[in-house]
DNA sequence: TTAATATAATTCACGACATGAAGCAAAATT
DNA sequence: AATTTTGCTTCATGTCGTGAATTATATTAA
């Protein structure tokens, strides 16, 4: 309690604060470039490569599923499946257990497409570690995690 | 040189990849979320909002260096400044000295709107640093410096 | 000075991203 | 058997963004 009193009181540097946002703001528009860069090389939309990468662990997800894990409405996700099963990287099925549901899986093209995705995204973040030092990302990462602890602290303040 | 050399060799474990992997994914989430958070508490599109806070150091901003600093085409910005101007946020002049230039300004409102904003995207910042203690900002500051300079390098091999 | 060219902004048609309301069909409840 | 719930789709709407064509004003060259 003392703690985080102590906590509310410190005095953040003008310098610091500006410093901060500059990274911020720097490091957000690095994720949202790749991103674009990532759809124009996989001739696919962002949202349909969010899609794809859902496939990882299952071989089956509904709509539903696939709507939680992007964080968007189920008509989105009818949208986007729509598109992937225009290009053949995705097949609706009806569950036999429960026909209100239909299943969706990758398609062998889907599954090649979306290994290369995966491939590409940690060949970045590989090279992204390798310019540091092993030192560096040794203090590196625990660095993000402290930042990613108070992110989601003032997050729940926000809210 | 070896150095160079050095760091081209460098092994990243998997679990060093695993977590760096989901620590980017999630900060930028972060960001994206406060974004639109952003978006609902001052009932403003996002564009519109980076429109405005682009206003700080210059009275007067012209389509053509709003694109530049938005990244975006100029037509995009014409829509952009129309739908601050139909709030009443922002007015355009013809410039004096060259008819074909239309000088944007901020109104009264406008100003009024663009220090709120700020003042709210600043106390986020301080909010976030003050999650820490002293040393620990000491220690995540420059490695986002790191990180930064990491991804901007990664970003040139990737054109 | 006129004619050609360059520049600044806008309009228009298009596509991606996302939401929410309304509808339909298949379970599950009552 | 009737009602409610669930899972998905359709449709209307709004935001974000691009690129080509257009208009109006400046600049340059003949």
């Amino acid at each position: 309690m003392k703690q985080n009193l102590n906590i509310e009181d410190t005095f953040i540097p003008a310098y610091q604060l500006a410093q901060f946002r500059e990274l911020v703001s720097d490091l957000f528009q690095c994720c949202q470039e790749r991103t674009q860069y990532q759809s124009e090389k996989f001739e696919l939309p962002d949202a349909e490569i969010r899609c794809l990468l859902l496939f990882g662990g299952e071989r089956y997800l509904t709509a539903k599923g696939i709507a939680y894990r992007l964080n968007v409405v189920k008509s989105r996700v009818t949208k986007i499946v729509d598109g992937l099963v225009h290009k053949d990287l995705v097949q609706r099925v009806r569950d036999p257990e429960d026909s209100r549901i239909t299943l969706i899986s990758l398609t062998h093209d889907g599954q090649e497409k979306m290994k290369s995705i995966r491939k590409f995204i940690d060949s970045v973040h590989v090279e992204t570690l390798r310019q540091m030092t092993t030192d560096q990302r040794k203090t590196v990462l625990p660095s993000l995690d402290l930042l990613r602890s108070s992110m989601k602290a003032v997050k729940e303040m926000m809210v």
